[in-house]
RNA sequence: GCGGACGUAGCUCAGCUGGUAGAGCGCCAGGUUGUGGUCUUGGAUGUCACGGGUUCGAGCCCCGUCGUUCGCCCCA
């Protein structure tokens, strides 16, 4: 194959496929305003740091997944594999830290280094909100419910379940991590060796293991529950209390953990049985550090992200194009008039399209094949009479209607 | 980074124990020079993913590469 070829993880969207992914975001789009959500755009390269702060040196992530390069001045940029730092440190940036709790919707491309699978891109795309300086347990619930509501905008919140679970203060989570540590340690043979390693690297991420070994052990491991602190088990409780205000359905699910220090209380995550390997639809939580590790005071947050690829798969269709009105003018004399219609309708706001050539028949065929509602077809008899024949191309009635009726036959 | 499956026309796929490439759909043109969808007649299209090897001969067998896909690792 010579050609050239998308590379490897990236491709395009044409057709059917465009069309669900820019209802995904359109609808997320839509929802989110109605929640009082601004949308934000960042740059989609930031400087490496903004990424690399934060995420220690525990994972692959930094060093495996980031598109990371050198620029022509000698700076190590990377393309943004999430947006979440990206929107703190525009905060920073803007000086917004001023004026808090800020709430952002924001949709784009994210770039990560993987091995591709089912639902799972070098390019991918997500959908995101953040509300950034509020430590109350009412703007987890609006977060939350804010994404069920795009789910069930989406046609596919009946194939995804909300799993939620708190990670606590950090108090509580300090206390849970040494009892994780004393208790696998306690079970060290019978763990897979995956889970060895995550125990020196990652302890929390045990917890999280396919294997069907480490899960009997995990089945028996200390919760999060025996360590919460008061406040923490009070946060836990009221956010539930909130969700079911706002009628969102949630399966607790003491598994979902956060690698990352400056994650705390709420995590939650929106799974699907329907996408293989890649379950999780929308995922996210509270984080605390982050705002700081960008230069910028202590700010809670809470927030969310989900793959646009994978809601897109999740939906049974996008919805159709929207038909349009084929106009055909037959002989040279009539194109002008058609063009002239053409502009009439289009400034009353109606979908209507001339084909750049072709005789009657091919226009026909063309009109059929986009799926037009109707066509317009006008020749010499017509323009002197001040008619065009009106053709519904669902039906296949034609009859011969003024020029000046078109407007109000197609509205 | 690791393992399995797959790669033939624009798409979906067939191709026998190795003998030199096919179907359906789509596309183009005619039947119909002012009428689409249905019907009908005809037509075009392939470096058989790429590179090497075995063989008189390879789409088919062997090796390598690339890509797709499913899973593992990872998942900010």
């Amino acid at each position: 194959m010579s050609t050239p070829q998308p590379v490897r993880g990236t491709r395009d969207l044409i057709g059917e496929e465009a069309r669900r992914h820019f209802h995904v975001i359109e609808t997320a789009r839509r929802v989110a305003a109605l929640y009082g959500y601004d949308e934000w755009s960042t740059p989609i390269f930031e400087e490496t740091g903004v990424f690399a702060r934060g995420l220690g040196d525990t994972s692959d992530v930094v060093t495996k997944e980031m598109y990371t390069f050198t620029d022509r001045g000698g700076d190590s940029l990377t393309l943004r594999p999430e947006a979440t730092a990206g929107v703190c440190r525009a905060l920073v940036s803007n000086g917004l830290t001023q004026s808090l709790p800020q709430k952002i919707f924001y949709a784009g491309p994210m770039f990560r280094y993987e091995r591709p699978q089912k639902g799972r891109y070098r390019q991918f795309h997500q959908i995101d909100i953040e509300v950034l300086g509020s430590d109350s347990p009412l703007a987890d619930a609006e977060v939350i419910a804010c994404g069920w509501h795009i789910l069930q905008e989406l046609g596919v919140a009946q194939d995804t379940v909300l799993e939620l679970n708190t990670l606590g203060d950090k108090t509580s989570r300090d206390a849970y991590r040494a009892a994780l540590v004393s208790y696998f340690l306690g079970h060290k043979d019978e763990l897979s060796e995956d889970s060895i390693a995550r125990l020196e690297r990652n302890p929390l991420r045990v917890v999280d293991s396919k294997d069907e070994g480490d899960r009997r052990i995990v089945a028996h491991a200390p919760t999060i529950d025996g360590c919460l602190t008061e406040p923490a088990y009070a946060f836990f409780e009221k956010l539930q209390e909130h969700l079911a205000r706002f009628g969102v359905p949630f399966r607790r699910n003491p598994r979902i953990v956060r690698g990352l220090d400056y994650y705390s209380h709420t995590a939650f995550e929106f799974v699907t049985t329907r996408l293989g390997a890649q379950g999780t639809v929308m995922g996210g939580g509270r984080y605390e550090g982050l705002v700081e590790e960008m230069g910028g005071p202590h700010t809670p947050c809470i927030g969310w992200a989900a793959g646009i690829e994978r809601l897109s798969m999740l939906m049974a269709a996008a919805p159709p194009a929207p038909a349009s009105v084929a106009i055909i003018p037959v002989g040279d004399a009539a194109e002008a008039a058609a063009l002239d219609i053409a502009q009439s309708l289009r400034a009353a706001g109606i979908r209507a399209e001339m084909a750049y050539r072709g005789n009657l028949k091919r226009r026909m065929e063309r009109a059929n094949r986009t799926g037009a509602r109707a066509a317009i077809i006008l020749g010499e008899s017509e323009i002197a009479g001040g008619l065009v024949q009106l053709k519904d191309l669902v039906s296949g009635e034609q009859a011969a209607v003024p020029v000046a009726e078109l407007v109000r036959r197609l509205k």
